[in-house]
DNA sequence: GCCCAGGTATAAA
DNA sequence: TTTATACATGGG
């Protein structure tokens, strides 16, 4: 069944392709994704987000995972006193930071170290297929328990090298209650990234990435090789710090536009 | 073959 | 405390 959303300032492509999310598959106009255990069919028209799923609820939570119903507009205007970041929301017009599930989350980003995306896209997949429920042709993200109930060899599969064993490890940390996700959502930023890199093979990239986008922490700053060079470029003493609070969407913006330049193959 | 990929652990300086 | 290297895999 088809549910719409109206989603004014809001920009599924955007949203789904700037760096954050591996799992949207193109069919159609449209994308197939899965996300917080709903499968869906996400297309757009203009200001209306079509999703295509099993049921209201489901839609709906979709919708709310995508962040189509958050809105950026005093977060934007906080921004707007910098002309970097002027030209930042234009290039990232219309993202939103998503509510990925915790664990997925930390997942993925353990995967995508000293990966591209296409690998990365590809590793996820496999894993899904692997572990995951099949629901209707489309596969959840495998539990903690499930990964945890595995060793390094059963991953032989994803061909995800070397992260095999951070993957395991993580998922024995979840399962077990080491890592608690009260904690991690609520704790003061830095406590929240030490408790992540208690994982082998989790360090501050992976950690403030999983804390900003799965764990709504949007004062998550992922700082990477990528975003300090473009930062050097467009702020010599880093952020305003009156954007600190929301240093993360900051960041993704950036991110976007930095990448519009090219400048990952600058010295 | 060589280089790189939204990094991290480990071993040297 | 800072700087170099290996790490699995696959695409350009």
């Amino acid at each position: 069944m088809n549910f719409y959303f109206e989603s004014p300032e809001f920009s599924l492509e955007r949203t789904l392709f700037c760096g954050q999310y591996f799992r949207a598959v193109p069919c159609g106009s449209g994308y197939n994704i899965v996300l917080c255990g709903h499968s869906a069919l996400v297309s757009q028209e203009g200001d209306r987000l079509c999703v295509s799923s099993d049921c209201l609820q489901s839609a709906e939570a979709v919708a709310r995972a995508l962040g189509a119903f958050d809105d950026y507009s005093d977060i934007r205007r906080l921004f707007s006193c910098d002309d970097t970041m002027n030209a930042a929301m234009q290039a990232g017009c219309g993202l939103r930071i998503m509510h990925q599930p915790l664990f997925e989350t930390l997942i993925s980003f353990i995967i995508s170290q000293n990966n591209n995306i296409p690998r990365i896209t590809g590793i996820i997949s496999r894993l899904c297929e692997h572990f995951g429920d099949n629901s209707g042709g489309f596969y959840s993200f495998p539990s903690a328990k499930r990964l945890a109930s595995l060793c390094e060899s059963d991953l032989a599969p994803l061909r995800c090298g070397f992260r095999a064993r951070y993957i395991i490890d993580a998922s024995r940390k979840f399962a077990s209650g080491m890592i608690d996700e009260g904690f991690v959502r609520t704790a003061p930023l830095a406590d929240a990234a030490a408790s992540l890199m208690q994982i082998v093979g989790v360090g501050p990239k992976v950690a403030a990435c999983t804390l900003l986008f799965g764990a709504d922490r949007l004062d998550s700053f992922p700082e990477d090789v990528w975003i300090k060079r473009a930062m050097a470029h467009f702020y010599k003493n880093g952020l305003p710090p009156q954007f600190a609070p929301y240093a993360g969407i900051a960041q993704q913006y950036i991110f976007v536009y930095a990448r519009s330049f090219d400048f990952g193959s600058e010295g």
